[in-house]
RNA sequence: GGCGCCGUACCCAAGUGGUAAGGGAGCAGUCUGCAAAACUGCGAUGCGGCGGUUCGAACCCGCCCGGCGCCUCCA
């Protein structure tokens, strides 16, 4: 039975959906602006981790994910580059379905814009004014946030203790300094559409709630997105939303915490941030293996809490990350008749994945999950030294390629070892340094790419006739050449070797 | 001022009442010509501190200390 940790009740509950079988699950997306950085992958990620187990669990899921394609920062971005809106949001879209496909995660069922849903949104802010919940100040349209007496109930906020205008001016239009803006006015050189108050666009609140209800019905099961979202966005969105319907709205609210470089939080504002792109950049590894380290860092931890980004972090994930690609691609890829322990795989393959879902069914705990894993390895290891055939072995493959489809780990077919390459997210790397420095810690990588199998195969040979003739010292020295060149060899004990780059 | 999160071994990190998962690094052993990998063992009598509740607390309550976040836009 899953249960998930509701921000709304501030407990863990067991999740029940609406309609049997069926999740509608809502998140956040991103403001279409600039290039996504690490803390909007984890967010990404950890929702495309959910959705992936509901559907593991044999349910259907409709997952809508939204892009906000109107806002002040887009409008401020196109000005400075002298372009349309439509410029910048649709080269961040695009940038944003790339950078997210490296990381494994998949496009959402409906990825609906705000421009394209400017009649629905139109239509809930004039409910809202009918019903009295809202008021117009000029073209502006507000909500009145003291006609609806459970605001604050998400974030756990009484509007009394609110510090208005803590940190900005207050509008003195407004009835209450906590009302928001669902229609504003259109200013010179901004996007605008009509409406019944005059040339204008949506607030920012307005058009997750009308994108949800149009697409996942006026109440649905999971609404998502980062902590920073508690307040006000998705506070916002309760109030009207259920002001509109008299229905509650979501009913289960998961958020993630947030990715912080030295226990800060990373943000723009801080510029303490690092781009999706620019990781993958500064990898030394190949991308496909780059994207499968960072999607093992941001499991590593539990989705709720904090979790600090660092190379030393990434480069331990890839050193997990070898203990098991080595059993994968390495060691249960070398064929075996014995087949003496065959028949205690399936325990093994069946003890994981219990483990692996009493872990996940417990608010989606990726870190369980993964210990899951770990016992499986070590578990495979163990049959393997005492002989397991090679059809057995295809089937401890393919046990993690299944199972770990459900975290997008686990489906790589080649992997690379070598211990001399690294991620170095924080390191700033000039040209003239990366012509000299960096290219001498990353020249063995280079290196070993650039040799094909057949010669390191023919040095493998020679190297195995010289220990045949008990002539260590040549033996020794070709390790030692290979090794230089990223190539570990690992002798077996029926005299052959292994390799891996 | 209000609300909230976090503090577990050298590092990362699960665990929300029943006596501390897992990983990385390290050390020792098995194996090996050596090495590597794998496997085995070692590693917190203690979970920020002090009290309290309980047969029993890392987990509940209170106070305190330290770090962070939100109350502007933010995943």
């Amino acid at each position: 039975m899953l249960r998930i940790y509701n921000t709304l009740t501030g407990k863990k509950e067991p999740f029940e959906p609406l309609a049997p079988k069926t999740v509608r699950m809502y998140v956040c997306g991103v403001t279409v602006y600039d290039y996504c950085h690490i803390g909007h992958a984890r967010s990404a990620l950890v929702f495309d981790v959910i959705r992936r187990y509901l559907e593991s669990s044999k349910y259907r899921v409709e997952f809508v994910k939204n892009f906000t394609d109107v806002d002040d920062k887009i409008i401020k971005r196109a000005n400075e580059q002298g372009v349309a809106c439509e410029a910048i949001t649709t080269k961040y879209i695009d940038a944003y379905h790339e950078d997210m496909g490296k990381l494994g995660v998949r496009p959402a069922s409906i990825e609906p814009k705000a421009t394209e849903h400017i009649a629905d949104i139109i239509e809930l802010a004039k409910m809202l004014l009918a019903k009295g919940l809202a008021y117009q100040v000029d073209g502006d349209v507000y909500f009145d946030v003291a006609k609806y007496p459970e605001y604050g109930r998400l974030s756990k906020r009484r509007l009394d203790d609110l510090q208005a205008g803590a940190r900005v001016d207050v509008d003195e239009r407004k009835r209450d300094p906590m009302d928001f803006a669902l229609w504003k006015s259109a200013k010179p050189g901004e996007p605008a559409w009509p409406s019944p108050w005059g040339q204008g666009r949506p607030g920012w609140h307005i058009e997750c709630s009308a994108m949800s209800m149009k697409h996942l019905g006026e109440t649905f099961d999971i609404h998502g997105g980062g902590m920073d979202l508690i307040f006000p966005h998705h506070e916002n969105e309760i109030a009207q939303s259920c002001g509109a319907t008299g229905k509650e709205f979501a009913r289960y609210w998961i958020h993630n915490g947030f990715v912080q470089i030295n226990k800060e939080k990373m943000s723009k504002s801080l510029g303490n941030f690092f781009t999706i792109r620019e990781i993958f950049e500064k990898s030394e590894w190949p991308e496909d293996i780059t994207g499968e380290i960072l999607r093992y860092f941001l499991l590593s931890t539990h989705y709720h809490g904090p979790l600090d980004f660092s190379d030393q972090a990434l480069n331990e994930a890839k050193n997990t990350l070898n203990g098991f690609y080595d059993l994968l691609v390495t060691r249960l890829a070398e064929p075996d008749q014995n087949s003496s322990t065959d028949r205690e795989l399936g325990g093994a393959v069946e003890r994981c994945k219990l483990a692996f879902q009493a872990a996940m069914d417990d608010d989606f705990n990726t870190t369980g999950a993964l210990a899951a894993f770990q016992g499986l390895k070590t578990d495979i290891n163990k049959l393997l030294s005492k002989g397991l055939s090679t059809e057995a072995r295809k089937i401890a493959r393919q046990a993690f390629r299944t199972i770990g489809n459900v975290l997008g780990l686990f489906q790589l077919d080649k992997w690379q070892f070598s211990s001399t390459s690294k991620i170095t997210a924080f390191k700033e790397v000039s040209v003239s340094e990366s012509l000299s420095a960096g290219m001498e810690e990353s020249a063995a990588v280079l290196k070993s790419e650039q040799l094909p199998d057949t010669e390191i195969e023919a040095k493998i040979a020679e190297r195995a006739e010289a220990k045949k003739k008990k002539d260590f010292k040549r033996a020794d020295a070709i390790r030692k050449e290979l090794n230089a060149l990223g190539i570990t060899i690992e002798d077996k004990p029926d005299g052959t070797s292994r390799w891996k780059r």
